[in-house]
DNA sequence: ATGGTAGAGTGTCTA
């Protein structure tokens, strides 16, 4: 079984590229972040066409999250205990959805960015991970499950191009870099690093790609029963590359059958 | 400290 996560920035500018990435990969369940549409806008014929269920939590402009799937999809939920809501209550910011597919609980989650140390983002930020956290807690001891998705923080300095110049900059903080580590204190094994070095994100602007002058910030955790089935793990840098590219490469994971 | 690019949608906001 192979598993997917990606940031891809607008699903219905991407939609072209999600189809072709999906069959050129041979991916079973592909989780997206940033969709930034409703679902209502997103008939997505083409992945039906495929032969893929999804499951969307749609939302505004800049967040929403998706699940894709071609191995089954169940038991779809949206946003997990206690999530802290922020905003507009009338456009809520969708940024965690579930589901089972193949019997693999699996979470897209769109971590909110934080902006500013000093920006009652970063506050909402911490928040938000300390309730994720207890909320997936006691999924540890079930069956097999994985928080994937843009998670928004450089756990090390080898995950940023240039410490020095993040040094007051969100993604890197103590604190963020606390709450990251807080899913490994409990149990939570990062499955890609070991497999697959190297940033999954680059900026649009200052030829960031062209440099690889990056972050990595998109992670696949997994419960001990899932670490398990782990084989390897990739990053598909190309998808990075060329006219509209997303910011964000996917990262794929396989998993033993 | 600022600005560079891209995507949502026409005003800026977000990343």
């Amino acid at each position: 079984m192979r598993l997917a996560t990606w940031n891809v920035n607008s699903l219905r500018s991407r939609i072209d590229r999600v189809e072709a990435f999906l069959q050129r990969h041979d991916v079973d369940v592909l989780a997206l972040q940033e969709t930034k549409a409703r679902e209502d806008q997103l008939p997505l014929m083409g992945l039906q066409a495929l032969g893929y269920d999804v499951a969307v939590a749609g939302v505004n402009q800049w967040n929403g999250v998706a699940v894709v799937s071609r191995v089954g999809l169940d038991d779809v939920e949206v946003g997990f205990p206690g999530m802290p809501p922020y905003g507009d209550p009338a456009a809520p910011e969708a940024r965690a959805i579930a589901a089972t597919c193949g019997g693999v609980r699996v979470w897209s989650l769109y971590v909110p960015n934080g902006r500013k140390p000093d920006d009652p983002h970063y506050v909402y930020k911490l928040d938000w991970l300390a309730h994720l956290r207890e909320a997936a807690r006691p999924w540890l001891e079930g069956p097999e499950l994985a928080l994937v998705g843009d998670w928004n923080i450089c756990p090390t300095d080898d995950d940023v191009f240039d410490p020095a110049q993040f040094k007051n900059s969100t993604h890197v903080t103590p604190p963020e870099r606390a709450a990251f580590q807080g899913f490994l204190d409990d149990g939570y094994a990062e499955v890609t690093r070991e497999h697959a070095p190297g940033y999954t994100y680059w900026d649009y602007y200052r030829q960031r790609f062209e440099r690889d002058r990056g972050l990595k910030i998109d992670f696949v955790l997994a419960n001990p029963r899932l670490a398990g089935r782990v084989t390897g793990a990739f990053i598909d840098r190309d998808e990075r590359a060329g006219q509209g590219a997303s910011d964000h490469a996917p990262v794929l994971v396989d998993l033993a059958d």
